[in-house]
DNA sequence: TTTTAAATTTAGACAAATCTAAAAATAGTT
DNA sequence: AACTATTTTTAGATTTGTCTAAATTTAAAA
C-alpha cells in the first residue's frame, strides 16, 4: 500500500504540481491566504496566468478560492503538495548519499525527479536511504500521509551568548550561502556556541569544532538551530 | 566531462525527445528512413502529428527529411536519441538492482525518468551502478559517446538441437511474457540446451537448470541467447 | 468621504502539441 | 498508361499555459 494513490490519479500536470507546490510552501511562511502576486512571484509568471492556475486548482478542489481573496490549499490539495515536497526532499538526500552530489547542487535536479509518478518508486527510495527524516538542507522529509514531525529549530541569532545550539538546518539556501558555509567549515550536526553578539551590526561570534569565528547578522539568521 | 552537453543545450521538449527516441528504435529495426505511419503507431498519434513533430526536427537539425520520404536521424538526432536510451536503461539497472523493482516492473518508471536533464546526474548513476553493459532486459546501454558494444544476439528458435545458448536478453518485454519466463524460472544469464524442435508448430524442448521443457514457438523466438 | 494607488481579474492573443477532414503525392494494379 | 488504394501532407480547430493590456475590485491616503 502506497501513498495517496487515490490523489495521484487525479493524474495532475507539471504546471498544476508546481503550483500547488509553492502555495504549500508560502501558506507555510505566512499561515495565511497566499495572494495572487506572491504567487506569480515565486512561480516566475505574471499574476493574470497566477490567477488562471488559482482558478483551475479551485475546480478540482485542491485550493480554496474566491475572488480576491487569495488560495488555502484544501486537505487534498495539502496531501498532493506534501508528497511532491517529500518526494524533492527523499531525492535530495538520494543524491548527496549516494551520488556524491553537494548540497548545494541538488536542488535543480530534485526540481524535475519531484515530479517523476510511482509510488512503488518512492517508498523504495526512502526504505533504501534508511527513512530519513530531513533533507541535506535540514528540512524535514514528510512522511508518507503528509505529516512532518517538526523538531522545533530556531534561528541561530536568537540564541544568546554561552548558550549553545545544534546546527539542524537553513533558511536561504542558495548555492552562495551553503558555499558560504562550506567555507567556514559549518555543516548540518555541527555544535555552535555563542561567544559574544556584537550590538552594533548584530553580528555573533561561535565556537565550534577547533574554530572561533564571527559571522554575520543575515548569515546567524539564515542559519537553524535546535538549543542543546 | 559529461555527456553531449553540447547537446543537451538545445534544450528538447518532452515530445521532441520521445519521438527522436522512437526514430532511433525503428530505423535501428529496419535500417531505412522511418515513415510517418510507423512513427505516428510507435508514438500512439495520428499521421498528421508525426509529420508535424518530424518538420520541427528536421528545422532543428536532428533529423533529415524530404517530403514523402520518411525521416532518418542526422549525427546529432542520434546521439540524443542515444542518451535518452542510455538514461532508460541506466535507470531500469537503478531500480532492479537497488530498489528492489522485478524486470516487468521498470518500463513505465524509466519512461519518465530518460527524460531529467542532469549530465552529472547521469554520469554518478553510471558509476554508481558500476558501468553496467546491458539493462535487465538485456538490451545494451549506449556508452556517454552514444556506442553500444553489441553482444551479437540470435533467438533461441534459431538454434539447432544439441546448440547451446546463453540467455542474453527478451524481444517482447510486455509484463505477460517476462512473468511468463519467471514463472519457468528462464532469466538472462541462464544457459540453454537446445533437446529437441517439434516441426508441426515449430515449438521447442530445452534443458536448463534441472528442467527439460517445452516453449512454443513464440516463445523462442522471443528470447535472445548467444551462442556459446 | 472622495480620490488615488495597488492588487486582482478579465479579455484577447500566442506557441506547442494534438486532432479531424480534406487535398496531394506515391505506390500498386489492371 | 490510367485508375485505384494507400500514404503523406495541409488546413483548420482545440487544449494548456502563458502573455499584454484593459477593466474591476480592494486598500490606502488625502
Ligand atoms: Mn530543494
Ligand atoms: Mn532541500
Ligand atoms: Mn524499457
Ligand atoms: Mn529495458
Amino acid at each position: 500500500m502506497y501513498f495517496c494513490t487515490h490523489v495521484i490519479l487525479y493524474c495532475m500536470t507539471l504546471s498544476e504540481e508546481n503550483y500547488l507546490k509553492a502555495i504549500y510552501h508560502l501558506s507555510a511562511k505566512s499561515g495565511i491566504a497566499v495572494t495572487t502576486n506572491d504567487l506569480a512571484d515565486a512561480m516566475d509568471t505574471k499574476a493574470s496566468s497566477a490567477t488562471d492556475m488559482i482558478k483551475k486548482l479551485a475546480d478540482k478542489d485542491f485550493v480554496n478560492y474566491k475572488k480576491y481573496q487569495g488560495a488555502t490549499l484544501t486537505k487534498e490539495g495539502r496531501l498532493i503538495a506534501a508528497s511532491i515536497v517529500r518526494k524533492h526532499r527523499l531525492w535530495e538526500v538520494f543524491l548527496v548519499e549516494k551520488l556524491n552530489f553537494n548540497w548545494d547542487e541538488v536542488h535543480e535536479v530534485a526540481e524535475h525527479l519531484e515530479h517523476i509518478k510511482s509510488d512503488k518508486l518512492i517508498e523504495e527510495l526512502d526504505a533504501y536511504l534508511d527513512y530519513p527524516t530531513v533533507d541535506p538542507h535540514g528540512d524535514p522529509i514528510p512522511d508518507k500521509y503528509g505529516e512532518i514531525q517538526a523538531g522545533k529549530k530556531v534561528p541561530l541569532s536568537s540564541l544568546k551568548p554561552s548558550e549553545k545550539g545544534l546546527c539542524v538546518g537553513v533558511k536561504n539556501t542558495s548555492k552562495e550561502f551553503l558555499q558560504y558555509l562550506d567555507k567556514i567549515e559549518i555543516a548540518l550536526g555541527i555544535e555552535l556556541t555563542i561567544i559574544e553578539k556584537e550590538v552594533f551590526d548584530g553580528s555573533v561570534t561561535i565556537a565550534y569544532k577547533e574554530f572561533q569565528k564571527n559571522i554575520s547578522a543575515v548569515a546567524a539568521a539564515n542559519l537553524y538551530v535546535r538549543k542543546i
